[in-house]
DNA sequence: GTTTATCGAACGAACGTTCGAACGGATTGT
DNA sequence: ACAATCCGTTCGAACGTTCGTTCGATAAAC
């Protein structure tokens, strides 16, 4: 009895459905901690219905993966070019991805923490996304040394490294009470730009400066080299 | 038949066997992934036999996080007091848990990918330990606000954005390429402590300046404070 | 003869996946 | 107009496998 309810009326709509509850199924127990029948369960599709949608377990994270990686780098593709200078660019790298972090928690955290459970052709697929990914960051940061803005540290880990302070977030980050993605961006744009010390200091620092206020300071002299 | 072996003479070494093998195969497989069977084959340890040893796979992850994390944190505690400054504390905790971390990569990785499998009483025994770890960190950082070195960041942010940086390498690190301990160590506190950027040039940044050369004359100004 | 260490065999439960039947709606043949 | 047919969709039941764990036997050590 094929119901004629809401989400039916767009073709595979009910994939979308199924998708949405597998990631959060994967985001709660992990993949391999995850099974079919959780995922049944949380969607309210029979067992072997949802074989009708997907060829396996695999396909499911594979097509989370994807969507998730696919969008936020075509995002981050989309913005760039408004951005002049290099570290204009490092900040919408940052922003977007905390943005897109903090909006779509669950896929974030499944494309982060089941970074090696796929296998073969699905693996190989996103890991491409990822090194596109990684490939943008680093051009970012080349050019900041290139301009003779930032120091000559290994490229590779100042990248990773980046992307470490983002996508642990997930690990520690509780919407209620944490920063918002912009508050977030900013620091983390900030400490990756320019440390957490007040480091032009050789009087007493300003310390009733706020946070805010010495980032903007700081930013103006930095963008006019 | 219990053997001789050289593995026998120390009470409870055989147990050490066992978990370093555990230890292994949960980091290639995860927690969830990995099964008892995979541990007794590459362990040599019959599947009952491991039962001899341990209570449950659980108490097996349990044994192998918790040895792992008071270690890091008995280390640290240890090789604090050498330091005056917070500024030194907060590079001997960079330094301290990155030699830890590459020097038990294998272990790291299951602490900190594996972190949401324990349940009950295991699960709360290791998150004591970690907010204990967590508790050193933002008191560091509390110090560097409290003599101004510090921004006025949000300290829970900074100091899990730190743990990021220095966690998310169980990711990227290969030992034969990347920087040994001492150097990332160096460029991960650098990082944290001053950014990338060459902050202070008002003039053309000297670019031919070596990293550490960089590094060492902005430590020197900070630490004078 | 008790204790310590070890393992083959088996337990029930849960796993990912498949099969075949059934349903309702649209299309076709008459 | 209406029965027959087909098709996209759904699911109960079962498949064979693997899972974590336990039991009872066994052999050396003391």
């Amino acid at each position: 009895m094929p119901r004629l309810s809401i989400a039916q009326r767009e073709p595979q709509e009910k994939l979308q459905v199924i998708l949405r509850h597998a990631a959060q199924v994967f985001c709660d127990k992990g993949y391999e901690g995850a099974s079919i029948r959780d995922i049944s369960r949380s969607s309210g599709v029979s067992l072997a219905g949802l074989y009708y949608y997907i060829k396996s377990k695999q396909e499911l994270l594979y097509l989370i993966q994807i969507h998730t990686f696919e969008t936020i780098v075509a995002r981050l593709e989309k913005r760039l070019p408004e951005a002049a200078t290099p570290v204009e660019k490092l900040r919408i790298l940052v922003h977007n991805h905390l943005d897109y972090f903090l909006q779509h928690p669950v896929e974030m955290k499944v494309l982060a923490h089941e970074d090696e459970a796929l296998e073969g052709a699905f693996r190989k697929e996103v890991l491409e996304v990822k090194r596109r990914y990684v490939k943008i960051a680093l051009g970012i940061f080349e050019q900041m040394r290139r301009t003779g803005l930032a120091r000559q540290l290994n490229p590779r880990v100042a990248v990773l490294t980046l992307f470490g302070m983002m996508n642990w977030t997930y690990t520690w980050h509780r919407s209620e009470t944490d920063p918002k993605a912009d508050a977030l961006a900013e620091t983390i744009a900030g400490m990756f730009l320019h440390g957490v010390t007040n480091g032009y200091g050789n009087g007493s620092p300003r310390l009733l400066r706020s946070a805010a206020e010495t980032l903007r300071n700081r930013r103006a002299r930095a963008d006019n080299l």
